[in-house]
DNA sequence: TTAGGGTTAG
């Protein structure tokens, strides 16, 4: 429809542009001003208005879309369907968004591919490959044209699910079939490759990224600085950090995050600081995990009264704090030896629904070492329902500190036993600690129950 | 549509 050369399609152009940025109180007062020029809202409008409130707002907002288009006289078609499960399984809403699409085949809708492709993804996510590789082989069999996001949404699903080798034989599959790696195919595979520390196979998938012509990404070098710091060679991660400055990239909320996390737990606040202020420069709007990265700096400077500010600013925000969130608090409460404070945040964790939070309690266990109560992290220790080796580590390590040799000896084997790891030094505290302590005998089988431990794990 | 970021011990 065209009034005064303004037609429906401009209209919608518009409030696509809106809803992109989440102005979806703007996209709806142009649905309104185009009314009063009489241009009538289409099945376009509609769905637009329908993908920005699944995605940002809820289902049930982009279901209130819907029945105004259905009061319209507009069916909803296989775009309002796909927009209503990709904004569910985006949102984790995971079983919601294989209900739409039982819902969409009941309505008489026909899926397209990108109906598959969501459901695809949102089995992987579900942490269902081989009903995610059932949808795959339908689409093959089918008439259907794979798309690379397809091809992508496989990969990437497989390594999420720990199929790393089935991915890779994958990729060199399609390649042989004529598929052209995209951008984004090389990126999904070096980070996973990363994550699993599988670095040699990293190094070729960079190589071969290198070959494509493809030039890497702001996505590709803040994955492979995060493998740095993660190896803990923060030198080398700078270093990226200064070639994708040099590049001229731009910096987003997750390379600057990326950055200021390592220069945090380098204990180079002054960097972070900086580097902070220079994303918020930068415009950057600040998440969740923008705000945690945020709020360990102002702990770890024991800056807590801005650290409480941030937290309101969050709550303010509309923000739910997450476990991460609780961790960071804990974590510098107890490194500040603010002891009963960690044990009250602790407490209003667990109202708050995180109950085991393993970090969190290993956190709080070492802070009780640290201030003296020992005891006390070992009754915390043995409420746990779950331990890891840093649960271990700390609580040794201490007791090792305290002179209690063979309580820590009791526990370094346990750990060892159920296939955890305990550093070497820490292991070397208690063996060198019994012997010194006259348990001599002591210390000699610990050394073969390590020897064994070793050899069964 | 698909890819990257945040928490703990030694």
């Amino acid at each position: 429809m065209m009034v005064g050369g303004l037609s429906t399609k401009l209209l919608n152009i518009c409030i696509a542009s809106f809803c992109k940025v989440r102005l979806l109180e703007k996209a709806e007062a142009i649905v309104i001003d185009g009314i009063r020029l009489g241009l009538i809202p289409d099945v376009v409008t509609y769905n637009t208005l329908v993908s920005a409130y699944s995605r940002f707002v809820s289902l049930d907002a982009a279901y209130s879309v819907i029945h105004r288009m259905k009061e319209a006289g507009i069916s909803p078609n296989v775009i309002t369907y796909n927009s209503l499960m990709s904004g569910a399984t985006q949102n984790c809403l995971l079983s919601r968004s294989l209900d739409l699409f039982e819902e969409m085949l009941l309505a008489g809708v026909h899926p397209n591919l990108w109906s598959y492709n969501i459901l695809m993804h949102c089995f992987f996510k579900l942490g269902k490959p081989d009903e995610a590789n059932k949808v795959f082989q339908d689409i093959l069999l089918s008439n259907l044209t794979p798309h690379p996001a397809t091809l992508n949404i496989m990969i990437n699903g497989l390594c999420n699910n720990g199929y790393i080798d089935n991915a890779l034989m994958l990729y060199r599959n399609l390649q042989r079939h004529g598929f052209v790696p995209q951008l984004v195919t090389y990126n999904i595979l070096i980070n996973w490759l990363c994550k699993t520390r599988r670095l040699r196979q990293a190094r070729r998938i960079l190589k071969e990224l290198g070959e494509s012509g493809h030039e890497p990404s702001l996505i590709t070098y803040t994955t492979v600085m995060k493998c740095c710091f993660r190896s803990n060679k923060y030198d080398k991660g700078l270093q990226i950090m200064s070639v994708m400055m040099g590049k001229g990239y731009t910096f987003d909320g997750y390379a600057y995050c990326t950055v200021v996390a390592a220069l945090v737990k380098t204990g180079r606040i002054e960097e972070a600081n900086a580097c902070m202020e220079q994303t918020i420069r930068n415009g950057v709007e600040l998440d969740l995990v923008a705000y945690n990265t945020l709020l360990n700096m102002y702990c770890r400077e024991g800056k807590f009264e801005a650290a409480y500010k941030l937290l309101d600013e969050m709550e303010n925000g509309g923000l739910l704090f997450d476990k991460y969130t609780h961790t960071i608090i804990i974590d510098g409460l107890c490194k500040a030896g603010n002891i009963s404070g960690a044990q009250k945040h602790l407490h209003y964790m667990k109202m708050m629904g995180f109950h085991e939070n393993l970090v969190a309690l290993n956190c709080m266990i070492d802070g009780l070492c640290k201030a003296g109560q020992i005891d006390r992290a070992m009754e915390l220790y043995k409420s746990m329902e779950t331990k890891d080796s840093f649960t271990y580590t700390s609580l040794v390590h201490n007791l090792c500190k305290a002179g209690r040799f063979r309580l820590a000896s009791k526990l370094m084997m346990k750990c060892l036993r159920h296939g955890k790891k305990i550093p070497k030094a820490t292991q070397r505290a208690v063996f060198d600690g019994l012997y010194s302590s006259g348990f001599t005998d002591e210390a000699r089988k610990l050394w073969w129950k390590i020897r064994v431990a070793r050899i069964l794990h």
